[in-house]
This record gives structure tokens, sequence and C-alpha cells, in this order.
DNA sequence: ATTATGAATGAATGCTTATTCATTTAATTG
DNA sequence: CAATTAAATGAATAAGCATTCATTCATAAT
């Protein structure tokens, strides 16, 4: 048996929720100073915790943010697979689905916008960042990809070269994140939504009825 | 007379080279370790100089680090200006050469992006960031939108909204940027080029000889 | 009620890092 | 060739920070 399995269901409960209460803070302090300014205090004090409340549930400084980043992802992929899910079986309807998930209050909130350019600022010499970075991306695009298949197939779409396709909304669909990001209050997320919404009017011309 | 007109041609010159090469040497340094693990010593190391010389060019890190990003803007609008004017007076061709110019491989350098999401990733925190970053991108976007109103009347295409339109674009572009520091190796400049004209093509059908 | 165990605290520690500045080195001038 | 001025150095300083751990507090078990 190991230590963890040996705690009473009570206290194995406390311990989830006081790392969940922990990262949040830290996405709340990340958003508000960057990932360079965030510092250990900040965290615990944020979390209304002490000193050394972060060492004693994630060991390291490095290990909440690996975890922290985790879980943006996790969120992340749940919304749009729930998205997915609660969509009438219908290629156009589920394309609309997915990327209009992208831009809800859950996900593209500013203080989690922040926190994924944060990490994608530092992913490239940061291994552990790179990687769940990319695992984002894989996942959500063979579920992309599955869809426009169908929709190619079914609309008889012509000249469409799919992988190309696929890497072009995920790029702009992250572009008008960091547009929500940077814009002072002019750019939001149903304005975002319009303009990935037009994009596929102009791919899909048979399907604008899903679009609008 | 100002302090600086007094001096020398030769150690005026030696000024500026200086802080060039102090520039640099950070860009090379956030690229390798980001911008939260950069310090002062590793920056002047990679200059091949002394500790103290960048507070004595630049005052500050903090100053060093604005500069850096004036720096890559100013490379990278310069670069962008250049290809317009370097291109045939036809809107189509224009439009080209303006989009295929963000992967060039002065600016879509793999350091250079590492450089430009380690800021964008502290911009929501840091004003002056912000600024540079917003500045880059409403010089783009407009004379994005003066060559696609251009490529519209000729082309006498109707239900295109504009804005949302060059929205699309930039957000498009900055994501293909992601996508190449992201990816292991996997997706280059050429590639996101060929993503981004199949956009065009989508979008200005009539003018697809100029995206191949 | 008493004991045992896990959770939380926060002061102390030691390391890292930006910045300073007295000193050295190099270039320019008269 | 001095004398002057600017540029560069790098050791010293001081501030900030993650991490540790002896101690306290709270809860569960007996």
């Amino acid at each position: 048996m190991t230590p963890t399995s040996n705690l009473q269901p009570k206290r194995r409960a406390a311990k989830v929720i006081r790392r969940r209460q922990l990262i949040e803070a830290a996405i709340k302090s990340i958003a508000k100073r960057g990932l360079g300014d965030t510092t250990m205090a900040h965290v615990s004090q944020a979390a209304g915790l002490s000193q050394g409340i972060v060492n004693l549930h994630f060991d390291s400084k490095d290990n909440l943010l690996n975890e922290t980043l985790n879980y943006i992802r996790h969120e992340y992929e749940e919304n749009w697979r729930n998205a997915i899910e609660n969509t009438p079986d219908d290629p156009a309807q589920q394309l609309a689905a997915l990327l209009r998930s992208d831009y809800n209050k859950k996900v593209a909130d500013i203080q989690k916008l922040a926190v994924w350019f944060a990490f994608w600022g530092e992913a490239k010499s940061r291994p552990t960042y790179k990687k769940i970075c990319q695992e984002r991306v894989t996942d959500y695009s063979q579920s992309l990809t599955k869809i426009i298949d169908q929709l190619i197939e079914e609309g008889e779409y012509k000249n469409i070269k799919i992988p190309q396709l696929v890497e072009g909304i995920i790029a702009m669909a992250d572009g008008l994140w960091l547009n929500i990001l940077i814009s002072d209050q002019g750019f939001r997320r149903q304005n975002a939504e319009a303009v990935m919404m037009q994009y596929l009017c102009h791919v899909f011309p048979d399907h604008q009825a899903a679009f609008d």
C-alpha cells in the first residue's frame, strides 16, 4: 500500500481541493504579474495560506507550474469535447460548435489566455511545457480533422487540402486568442467567433447556415 | 550641444554597435533559456563582455528588454515594408508578398519567434510590452487593409467583411508562428506559407494564380 | 478523553541576481 | 608625448527568492 492510499477519504479530498486552490491562485498571479514575477509568496498569499504551503503540496515551484499548465490544458480539452457531445451529429454544426467552444467564457477568459501565452513564451526552452502544449494541439486537430473529412464528403467540396486547412484553422484560433489578450478591450470573444465563422463560410460556402 | 554630439565619430559608432550587440545577445539568451531565466550575466557573457556592461549601456535590465522588443518590432516592420516596395503594383501580388514576408528567414527565424512569444507572454502585465505589441499590429493591419480594399474592388468580390478578414489573416499569421515555434521540426516556414496561401485562395478564388 | 497522525505555519537559511562604483584600459587631443 | 576623456571591468553590495523544518493546530481513531 502506498502512503497516499492509506489516507482517509475526507483527508484525501482535502488534499485535492488544496491543490486545485493553489493552482487557481497560481493562475491568478500569472495573469496579474506574469510568469516571471510570480513568486511562491504571491501564490500562497492569493490562496490565503502560509509561505511553505506550495512546497508541502507540490514539492517545488517548477512542479506547481507544470501542474498549472496541465490543469488548463485538461480544462480546455474537456470544454471542446463537451461542445461536440452536446451538438447534433451533423458535420457542419459540429465544426461550428467545436470552434465556437474556443471562445467560451470559461476557456477564453482573459486570465486563462494570459496563462497560455505565458507558458508558450517559455515553451521553447522548457521541454515539459512544450510537450503539454503539443498534446493540446494533437488531440484537438484529430477531432477537427475527423469532422472536416465528413463535411467535405457530404458537401462534395473539391480542391481542399485537409491538413493545411486544419493547420490554418488552429492557427487562426490561437491568433484570435492573442488578439483578445493584447487588444485593449477592443476585441472580444464574440468578435473572435465572428472572424472564425466568416473563415468557415469562405471555405464551406454551401454550409453557411451553420456558421451564422 | 548635447554631450553625445561632442563625441568623436568612432566612439559614437561604437556605442550604437555595442547596444545592438547586447540586444542580439539578449535575443540569443531569451531564445535559449526563456525570458524568465535570462540574467544580466548571461547577456554580457553571450556578448563576450563584462558584468556591468548592460547597466552601462542600458541603465537597467528592464530597459534592455524594452529595447530588445523594440528592435525586433522595427526589424519586423522593415521586412514587410520592403516586401511591398519590391513587388509590382498589383493588389493580389502585393497581398501575397506581404503575407509571405512573415515567413522570411529573417523574421520567422526560430529565435525571433521565441522572443515574440516570450514578450507576448508577459504583455498582459507589462504596459510597455503591450503597447509595442499593439503598435506592430496596427501598422501592419493598415497596410493590409489598404491592399485588400483594392483587391476587392478589382475582383468585384461580394459579401466580404473587410475588418473581420483582416483580423482573421493576422490571427492566422500569428498562429502559424506559434505552430513553427511549438512543433518539433515538423512544421516549417514554407509549410506555414502554404497554409496561408490556401486561405487566400479560398477568399479570393479569382486570383489564385498569385497565391501559388 | 487521550493519543496518534496529518496539515499548516512562518521564521530562518542560503543561494541567485541586478546594480553600483572604484579602478583599469584605450582612444583622442593639443 | 603627456593629458584628458570615454569605455569597460569585475569585485562588492544588497535585495529578493525558493526551500527547509521545528513547531503548532486540527482531526480522526481508540
